[in-house]
DNA sequence: GCAAGGTC
């Protein structure tokens, strides 16, 4: 028997150890080897280790991130009545982790002492010290401290144990239990909203990074379908270059109404000379890239090929799991010193997809292979590179992609820069400035790797004979209208990269928040972007009104000072607790004092079915929904003031009010509320 | 069932 504990002893060799805990294998395995292990064995599967270090017997092995969990027995809301338990047990998705605790509670029972060596942050404190609390004796234990895992910082942090971190802990259990209050608490709330209005129960949710997130995707698909397109010209230019015909490229300020348009085309008309300005000839050096961490592999990933951040993460994974890759779930942009490059390049060759590249790569560094490492810095774990082991089966298409992706920016990291000339003529047309430019790839360095970049060159500028001062012949003009488009849809890489600038959520859980997001029906896929349902408009506009902390980055941020507060042994978990308790009553018997009148607040947002909302509301005369003031809703009532707003600029165009309407409902850049309102404004008219 | 955070 594996787990029993006469044969444990025997297998171990010794009564007297103290017991390390890791915050993963990976870990532990590394840990192990800077204290030189005499012995490995496995307790169901999970590794251990024996070491001796400093006249001490090490034990070490590992946990599997966090092996507890909160969890309640309360149904209702508010509750703040919560325990901690062990994952597998309230989790199906984490029946992985119970091999793991019961491997630790086992060697818990006999060791004489205890040593956290989980990764030095919040949460790898919290996971060591649970462990040695449930199974162990906090009084016994010690704090193994290092930023990395290389053999050096292992050791020196061995030679010299800390005593228990216990402020740290405090601030991750502390996390743990504000993330837990507000996000339990408030979906609660959320679900039993929805239930009194729509008589039926469904999942909803609301959390500290979901809600921002939503709430971001939600500002920008409004501004989207409020924008009104404003109409602006542009002049086209053709001139004569060597017998081509070359356009100029319009950079000035466009022109705003049909008058200028008019008297711009007269000047050309007299006077159809282009006059050289200046000419910058620039040699440009692009270094190469530096190697992927998991945001960068993500954002390639969705620029290449479309794949979702959270199907790249997957892949990474799975690639990890087949030791194709190092740990992908990384920030790092620097490979590890220790990193045996050579030996990793040699590997890859055997690979006949990338044996000539390997070739060129030793030809041209010679042998010395020294990557261009990021600013990008993770204290766990180094940047992604592939091992040079050999795929066992056939990738899938996607996994193959996303490994051929890994290794070309390995090789890529290495090779020399790409060389650039670059000339850029700029041009004056009666006032209005014009560019031309040309690019010539003198050296294409680490291209040849990594070619998903694409140069468009175009070196017959850059071999034209071309001077400051010289008048070139307008051979041909052409007008071009167009209108201002609104900004770009969200997508999952744009959110995925908005919550990595505003610092929320974390490497593993930015791609999982978002497709909750999805899971909820909050937000749908439409084409490549993202665009929000009419439940997410309600859990945002409910949010707004009854939680509005909820839906801000600003709460993170406060989260972050209390528990710095508590690191510093400045505040107590305990009163932050209580202060998060008595905001959360103060929301809630506020939603619930204002419930009664919950349905017409429902209906501003969504279009009533068949709903009953009662007769004293004044609907929208567009779309039925509930109004707060006049006769348009809260959507609509934005989408006129704009219109109205904007028909100054259409009338410079040459547009009366009719032909305006007009022409925003055919526009593909209109807004959804905004072509609504132009349809029901032209329809009242008739 | 609800969060966010670890990790297989």
């Amino acid at each position: 028997m594996p787990g029993d504990s006469n044969s444990l002893i025997n297998r171990l060799g010794v009564r007297d150890y103290i017991l390390v805990i890791a915050e993963k294998p990976r870990a532990a395995q590394k840990i192990a080897e800077a204290l030189y292990p005499y012995k490995r064995f496995r307790i169901n599967g999970v590794p251990i280790y024996v070491a001796r270090w400093g006249g001490s017997v090490y034990v070490i092995a590992p946990a599997a991130g966090h092996l507890f969990t909160l969890d309640t027995e309360d149904e209702g809301y508010p509750t703040f009545n919560f325990k901690w338990v062990p994952r597998y047990i309230v989790d199906r998705d984490a029946r992985f982790t119970k091999k793991f605790l019961d491997a630790l509670k086992l060697l818990a029972k006999h060791a004489q002492g205890f040593v956290n060596a989980c990764d030095y942050d919040i949460e790898g404190s919290l996971i060591g010290f649970m462990i040695i609390k449930y199974f162990g004796d906090i009084r016994k234990a010690k704090r193994a401290k290092f930023s990395s895992l290389t053999p050096q910082e292992v050791r020196k942090a061995f030679s010299n144990l800390n005593e228990l971190d216990l402020n740290m802990v405090e601030a991750g259990y502390c996390r743990h239990i504000l993330d837990w209050l507000w996000g339990i608490n408030i979906s609660r709330m959320l679900m039993d909203f929805y239930e009194r209005v729509f008589m039926k129960r469904i999942v909803l949710s609301a959390g500290r990074v979901q809600s921002p997130t939503l709430a971001h995707a939600v500002d920008i698909i409004l501004s989207r379908r409020w924008h009104v397109p404003v109409p602006y010209a542009t002049i086209d230019i053709f001139i004569d270059l060597d017998g081509n015909l070359v356009k100029l490229d319009y950079v000035g300020e466009p022109l705003t109404s049909l008058s200028d348009v008019k008297n711009y085309i007269e000047k050309i008309k007299r006077a159809p000379y282009a006059v050289v300005e200046s000419i910058k000839k620039e040699y440009k050096i692009v270094e190469s890239p530096h190697p992927f961490n998991l945001p960068d592999l993500q954002s390639e990933a969705y620029r290449i090929y479309k794949i979702s951040p959270y199907t790249t993460q997957h892949i990474a994974e799975d690639l990890y799991l087949e030791a194709l890759i190092s740990y992908p779930r990384t920030n790092s942009q620097k490979l590890p010193s220790t990193l045996n490059n050579q030996e990793v390049l040699e590997a890859l060759a055997k690979n006949p997809k990338y044996s000539e590249l390997v070739k060129k790569l030793f030809t041209e560094t010679k042998g010395f292979f020294k990557p261009n490492n990021g600013p990008a810095d993770d204290p766990a774990h180094p940047a992604i590179y592939p091992t040079g082991e050999a795929p066992r089966t056939r990738l899938k298409p996607l996994h193959e992609k996303i490994y051929d992706l890994i290794v070309r920016r390995y090789l890529a990291t290495f090779a020399k820069p790409l060389r650039l000339l670059e000339l850029k003529v700029t041009l004056n047309v009666h006032g209005l400035q014009y560019s031309l430019s040309g690019v010539k790839i003198l050296d294409p360095g680490w291209l040849k790797y990594y070619p998903f970049y694409s140069v468009s060159e175009n070196t017959n500028l850059v071999d034209y004979d071309i001077r400051e001062g010289m008048k070139l012949q307008i051979k041909n003009y052409k007008v071009r209208t167009k209108y201002t488009k609104p900004e770009p849809p969200p997508s999952r890489i744009s959110l995925l990269k908005w919550m990595e600038s505003v610092n929320i959520g974390t490497e593993a859980t930015r791609a999982e928040i978002i497709e909750v997001l999805f899971r909820r029906g909050y937000l749908k896929s439409r084409s490549r972007s993202v665009d929000v349902t009419d439940l997410g408009l309600l859990i945002v506009f409910l949010l707004k009104k009854f939680a509005e902390d909820l839906l801000s980055v600003e709460l993170t941020r406060r989260f972050e000072e209390k528990l710095k507060l508590i690191i510093y042994g400045k505040a107590r978990c305990n009163d932050i607790i209580e202060e998060a308790k008595k905001v959360l009553v103060i929301y809630i018997n506020n939603a619930l004092r204002e419930s009664h009148r919950l349905s017409e607040e429902v209906f501003k947002v969504i279009q009533p079915q068949n709903q009953d909302i009662g007769v004293s509301h004044k609907k929208c005369k567009v779309c039925g929904r509930v109004t707060e003031s006049g006769d348009l809703c809260i959507f609509h009532k934005v989408a006129y003031e704009n219109i109205v707003k904007s028909y100054e600029r259409w009338k410079a165009f040459g547009y009366s009010w009719s032909t305006y309407l007009q022409k925003l409902v055919k526009l593909r850049s209109t807004g959804q509320y905004v072509r609504e309102v132009a349809e029901m404004l032209l329809k009242e008219k008739v």
